[in-house]
Formats: C-alpha cells, sequence, structure tokens
RNA sequence: CGGGGUGUAGCGUAGCCCGGUUAUCGCGCGUCGUUUGGGACGACGAGGUCGCAGGUUCGAAUCCUGCCACCCCGACCA
C-alpha cells in the first residue's frame, strides 16, 4: 500500500482528508484557507456544474457574471447582508505595489496607491447585482429576470476544510427578480425543488427540503429554504439554499418596476445557490475506508478498463478484441478510459481506480482472451464477476444504473437508521452525542434554539416540508408546536 | 481570537534535548534490465538557501531572540 486511508471509525475527519488526497481531489494551498483543486476532482466539479446548469436553463435562467468587487458603499446598502457578512470580508484597500526602498528586491503596498472607497472581495453578489438591475428594470414587461452566474466567492473564515468550507470557493449563485410575490417565492420553492432533484438523482445523496428558522436564515432574506443531507459520521451538511428576499434588496437599492396600472412598487427577489461544498457532501455520502465511491451520473470515468499483458503482441491483441466494444460504449455515452500505460503494473492500476471511486472496472488478459470473457467489477459493493466478451457492453450499462440505484438507496437506508422522533429533551441529550437527526417539537422561539445549541451544539437544521404536521409541545419547554423540526449536529 | 503542533529534497521523515567530518531513511523521480491476473524487483544516478532574519560561537539544522507560514482543536460560521 502506497497511501493509507484511515478508517472511519478510527477518525472521521482524517479520512475525510486522506479519501481526498487519495482520490487527488484536491490539496491544501500556499494561501490559508484556500484550496488547489486538482484536475480529477475539478473533473468532477464540471460534471456538478454542467449539470445544474442544464437544469437551470431548462428552467429559464440565463447565465451572466458581474465582478468580483463590490465598492463599500453598495456592500453596505443592504443593512442586515452586509451585518452577517461583514466580519468574513477580504478588502481591497491598495491598487499597486511597489519596490521597497529598505528592502531590495522586495515589493510593498503603494502608499500612494490608496483607493478612495474600499472595494469589498463578494462573499456574495446581491449587492452588485442589485445594483445593477436598478439600471434594467423600469417596467413590469422587464420582469422576470432569470440570471444565474458561476463565480468564486471569499468569506474569510476563522476555520476551513477542504470543501466543506474554504475561504475562497466556486459556486453558482441565481439571482432572480419579480413583479409579484407569489411569482418570487414560486420561484425560490422550483429552485430549492431543482436542488434536491440534483442531489438525489445525480449525487444519489437522500435530502430533505425545509426551511430554515428565522436565526438560521440568510442574511437579508425574509426566508431560506435549504436541502439537508445526513453525512456517515450522522453529522447535517446544509447542501443548498434558495432564499426569498422579499423586497429587501430592491428597497436597499431602490429597485422599482411600474406594473400594468401604472403603479410604482418594490420589485421582489430571490436568490440560490450551492458550491464546491457538494464535493464534500458527494464524499462523505458515499465514499468507504478504500477511497472514492461516485455515484455514475458524475463520475468522470464510468469504466477503467485493465489490460494485463505481456510484450506488445498481446496488448496489440487486447487492443483489437476491445476496440469495438470500447467505441460501442462510448457511443452509449459512457466514459471509458483504457489504461494502457506501461508503467504502473494492473495491481497498481486497480488500487488506483478503487481510490479514485471509478465505478466499474474491466480486466482482461490472455487467459480471458482464450475463453471470450472479461472480468467485471464494481466500485460499490467490490463484487467482481467473469462474464462474456460478447455481453460486456450490455453489463456494463446495467450494472452503472444498478450502482446509481443502489448508492441512493444505501444512503437512504443509512439515514433511516439514524433518524427518529424523540420527545424527551434528556434523552435527546444523550442521544445526539453520537450524531444521527431527531424528529422533535420546538415551541419556534429562538431562545429556546439558542438554549438546545448551547446545551448539545446541535441546531435546527430545518423545519422539514415532508411528514407528518402533527402537533405536539416543545421537548424543551412544553409549549405547544405544530410541527416536529429536524436537529442535528451540522458541518 | 484562545489553546496545541509543525516547518529538513516533490512527499513523508531521522538528527535538535547534549553544537563538531560529506545531513538519515523510505516513497517518488531519471537511465538500463528483468517484470506485468491486487499498489514488482535489481543496478546505477540526480535532487538540500535544514521556513525567514538577526544573535551567541573557532564552528549552528541543533542554543538564544524576533518574525513568517501552514495544520489540528475550540470559539465563530449565510
Amino acid at each position: 500500500m502506497a497511501e493509507k486511508i484511515t478508517k472511519r471509525e478510527i477518525d472521521y475527519s482524517k479520512w475525510y482528508l486522506d479519501i481526498i488526497k487519495v482520490a487527488e481531489l484536491a490539496e491544501h494551498s500556499d494561501v490559508k484557507g484556500c484550496m488547489v483543486i486538482k484536475p480529477y476532482g475539478f473533473a468532477i466539479w464540471e460534471k456538478i456544474k454542467d449539470q445544474l446548469d442544464k437544469m437551470f436553463k431548462e428552467t429559464g435562467h440565463q447565465n451572466a457574471y458581474f465582478p468580483i468587487f463590490v465598492p463599500k458603499s453598495l456592500f453596505e446598502a443592504e443593512e442586515k447582508n452586509a451585518e452577517g457578512f461583514a466580519k468574513e470580508c477580504a478588502v481591497v484597500t491598495h491598487h499597486r505595489l511597489m519596490n521597497d526602498p529598505e528592502n531590495p528586491g522586495k515589493l510593498m503596498v503603494d502608499p500612494n496607491a490608496k483607493l478612495e472607497e474600499e472595494l469589498v472581495v463578494r462573499p456574495t453578489s446581491e449587492a452588485i447585482i442589485w445594483s445593477t438591475y436598478k439600471k434594467w428594470i423600469q417596467s413590469y414587461r422587464d420582469l422576470p429576470i432569470l440570471i444565474n452566474q458561476w463565480a468564486n466567492v471569499v468569506r474569510w473564515e476563522m476555520r476551513t476544510r477542504l470543501f466543506l468550507r474554504t475561504a475562497e470557493f466556486l459556486w453558482q449563485e441565481g439571482h432572480t427578480a419579480h413583479a409579484t410575490k407569489a411569482e418570487a417565492i414560486a420561484e425560490t420553492e422550483q429552485m430549492n425543488g431543482i436542488y434536491a432533484k440534483f442531489a438525489e438523482e445525480f449525487m444519489a445523496m437522500p435530502v430533505f427540503q425545509g426551511l430554515k428558522t428565522e436565526s438560521e436564515r440568510f442574511a437579508g432574506a425574509d426566508e431560506t429554504y435549504c436541502i439537508e443531507a445526513m453525512m456517515q459520521d450522522g453529522k447535517a451538511l446544509q447542501a443548498g439554499t434558495s432564499h426569498f428576499l422579499g423586497q429587501n434588496f430592491a428597497k436597499a437599492f431602490d429597485v422599482k418596476f411600474a406594473d400594468k396600472e401604472g403603479k410604482q412598487d418594490y420589485v421582489w427577489a430571490t436568490s440560490w445557490g450551492v458550491s464546491t461544498r457538494l464535493m464534500g457532501a458527494l464524499i462523505m455520502t458515499h465514499s468507504d475506508d478504500l477511497g472514492l465511491v461516485l455515484p455514475p451520473a458524475l463520475a468522470p470515468i464510468h469504466v477503467a478498463i485493465v489490460p494485463i499483458y505481456k510484450g506488445d503482441d498481446q496488448l496489440e491483441e487486447i487492443k483489437s478484441k476491445l476496440g469495438p466494444i470500447i467505441s460501442e460504449l462510448r457511443s452509449n455515452g459512457v466514459a471509458v478510459k483504457f489504461d494502457d500505460d506501461d508503467n504502473k503494473r494492473p495491481g497498481w492500476k486497480f488500487a488506483e481506480y478503487e481510490a479514485k471511486g471509478v465505478p466499474v472496472r474491466l480486466a482482461i488478459g490472455p487467459r480471458d482472451l482464450e475463453n471470450g470473457k472479461i472480468e467485471i467489477a464494481r466500485r460499490d459493493t467490490q463484487e467482481k464477476n467473469v462474464i462474456d466478451l460478447s455481453d460486456c457492453v450490455k453489463e456494463v450499462s446495467r450494472l452503472l444504473e444498478e450502482i446509481q440505484t443502489n448508492l441512493y438507496q444505501k444512503a437512504l437506508d443509512f439515514r433511516e437508521k439514524n433518524i427518529q422522533m424523540i420527545d424527551s429533551y434528556e434523552e435527546f441529550k444523550s442521544k445526539i452525542e453520537n450524531g444521527g437527526f431527531f424528529l422533535a417539537h420546538w415551541d419556534g422561539t429562538a431562545e429556546t434554539e439558542e438554549l438546545v445549541k448551547k446545551e448539545t451544539k446541535a441546531t435546527i437544521r430545518c423545519i422539514p416540508f415532508e411528514g407528518d404536521k402533527e402537533e405536539g409541545v416543545c421537548m424543551v419547554t412544553g409549549k405547544p408546536s405544530k410541527q416536529r423540526v429536524i436537529f442535528a449536529k451540522a458541518y
């Protein structure tokens, strides 16, 4: 074993970092809290991005791009938003460096190049976008505006973890403008639904959809919708959010429109985003102690083919046998990697593709050639079979589908096993230590929420849409509650 | 921001307490050969401002001072 992976049960956090390392997804950069996303990791992100982008476009959105810098005066316009993000903003104050007269060969900030107005490196783009929308919107005929951007943002976090929370991260942020409240709410819900669909169908990751409580809400939003997923250690990960922003930004940036009657009104807004954090979710949902496990829908390589041969003659024979099969697979949309790198031996390749989570592996050597067979192995269950070469294409397609379904089912079963209804706060306090989701009644107050957080470190992940809406009494205060909410410790 | 840790070749490390030839070992890298069904082996070879800056000393990776960077734990976290 060239590279060891710490077992999950020994140190989950170390395991997570080891997976990222052995699968070559990312590494720490020389900048605190920032990461380098390596080609294989980025290939997965591109798959995520391409699929989401398609889904956004199918629902009428267009991509655009807004600047990374936000003048401070714009940034502070929406008070709550500004306040919420102020503590973690990188700020540009100068625009030039100069040679340091005291230290030859060194540079210093040119004191004469101080900016008149500081520029905030966007932690999110509502401000710059709404200041732009003001110019674009005069009439109801200009609405709705349905725009998304793929961008990087910076949040100067105290404590970072690869993919889950980095100082700079990649994401998409949708920013829409509507004539009516109902339409904006429908948009918010639609996009949260798209996130849920993407999580479940492509990431094979079950999620709960719901609303955030007021204290967990996005700064500047009237309502925050979210998808919440359970990781293998029983902790919750907020995987995506969709915000109904009301008229807060329209008021802050004075964006009004004339309706059909010629009456002026403020525009209704939404914003919604998912980030490279999804990579973390993907890793922690499916991977095992051997490495990454990827759902076929997002795997950059679906099938790795490892030829086993002595000498060029055998390799040529394998190539000519597999040529048509590879072409057929590819024309079926299967991403095939035929690995005839002579510098690596088969055993090395097996381990490598396992670590990288490639869903299906084919191996073929002289023994198989003689019998017209090929070995097929699936990553999720580690099963290996020898099948007829003629069944190969069919079997690969079948397996890819089965793996996708199986991964989802496995994750769903895990979640079911680790979620429970609970009515006693005492019981909750002891059980929450081991992770898992808890459906409990809550009196709806921020005070109770805060108390639970203080005493157990668990938070209300969301007020879920699904499930019974039976009334009850708060597990902490005994006051009335309209429905159960999800408590969990979160990333 | 508090606590802890680390910094020596691309990576991981030994040496540091107790200063002294040419800075240790493994992986990786290069050449050649043998290999190839679960992370091959041999031979030869290349690769170092010992984080940075001062200081002490005949002599510093090692001792002292200052600085920087990153990691881990905590607080914080839409």
